[in-house]
DNA sequence: CTCAGCAAGTTATTATTTTCACAAAATATC
DNA sequence: GATATTTTGTGAAAATAATAACTTGCTGAG
């Protein structure tokens, strides 16, 4: 096993690993083969050995993984058996659901701080969450050990926000606003843009090959021009 | 240009540049070379021009692209010209932030129904959105002329949900369960998965080179075990 | 009208990611 | 204990994707 750069589709997979493995071991299952795996939850066996080989030799030939084993390392190797401290900034409908998102709740992920701009916000409580003053950031940040950012704010002031938050020196941010945000030095930055998403929906609906089963050529119309 | 099949990394990105375009036209600017896009914002010029191709010729050499023209071009190609009426299943927390999500709001989505199994939510409004009965759905989406769902229910019942969808003839949808969903047809499906967004952050906190700056090699202790 | 400069569109190259295929290792069987 | 079977771990091959390099065409100055 050689220590190279990983890839984030590899981390990705491996949640995706974690998942199926908690499935198997909800239903009494105690070893899997990789092909096991692959079957059950439509994935590739091949990827999935070479993503585990990249973090140690967690099988056993002619067997397979055993199950708690593996589940004991990937949640080793994603850090899930420690505890993170999320600070929301951004306290509007999506920073509020995403407050006491039963994904955070479940997880090792704990919504510390949620931050606000808007005077009439600050002080307020969602759930058990106190809406804090934004300018305050870097001290009550430091004051709840808070480790991890999402930015749930409009698209202008996410920039400012990202500032903000890197000062802090925080190091593991999520993005929600429409914008794609760049990582300045060593930290971490997961952009989850909705529009893109919506965007790409909207694009699989309106696509050519979708209306009438034929395929147009799109520069058809163009190159009739100078016919 | 030929016709090929276009992948779904570029309609991601031309979202983004029309965006940027957006952006550039706000700031009163009138043309735009690809090089100019790639250094305001990040993006690479050849991909730009590459991606945009698959399209059309948009561009003037020595010129670049008239910015009006262009959004105009990529308005069309992404579908942003037509209205989408959206359905979204689970009225949890998440689901009624989504509901006047501003994103769909400010787009050509327009959030039509909520669904759940919930008898006491049944009959209830979010804001202007009515919260119908989840068995009802393949009526209330004909009635209410939907072809977008937004699954927005736990991971247990999320697979149920694409069925019950799909079944009645939806296209296009959005899974945030934390459970990849796979498509069955001609159904274009994207996976929100916050949970792996989440999980590869504490990957990245976690790692070794975040702890002490050195690179260790994982299988180190294991290699010495027959040492 | 010609030519220099610019920038799109396109071909070639490189990098990354996925999949295939097989040797090595463990287990089960006789 | 030898052998057939299973399944990992891994190099090689194939497929995708990103970047760089080149060619063509448009514009504007002289």
């Amino acid at each position: 096993m050689k220590v190279e750069k990983i890839s984030e589709l590899t981390t990705n997979r491996l949640s995706v690993y974690l998942r199926c493995l908690n499935d198997l071991a909800a239903h009494g299952a105690k070893t899997v083969s990789s092909d096991g795996l692959a079957k059950k939850f439509h994935l590739n066996s091949a990827q999935i050995r070479k993503d585990l080989a990249y973090f140690g030799e967690f099988g056993v030939r002619g067997v397979g993984y055993y199950i708690d084993e593996l589940r004991k390392h990937l949640t080793k190797i994603l850090g899930l058996d420690k505890q993170h401290r999320v600070g929301i900034i951004g306290a509007g409908r999506l920073g509020m659901a995403l407050t006491d998102y039963y994904g955070f709740a479940q997880s090792n992920f704990t919504v510390a701080a949620l931050f606000d701009a808007d005077t009439e916000k600050i002080g307020q409580k969602v759930g058990e969450v106190e809406i804090f003053d934004i300018k305050s950031f870097a001290e009550t940040a430091r004051k709840y050990k808070i480790d991890v950012a999402v930015i749930a704010v409009p698209a202008e002031f996410a920039e400012d926000v990202l500032e903000l938050i890197t000062g802090a020196g925080i190091k593991a941010l999520m993005n929600f606003a429409p914008i794609p945000l760049r990582p300045h030095g060593d930290v971490k930055i997961k952009n989850v843009d909705l529009t893109i998403s919506l965007e790409s929906l909207s694009y699989f609906l309106a696509k050519p090959s979708n209306k009438n089963g034929k395929i147009l050529k799109p520069s058809a119309a163009k190159s009739r021009i100078k016919e």
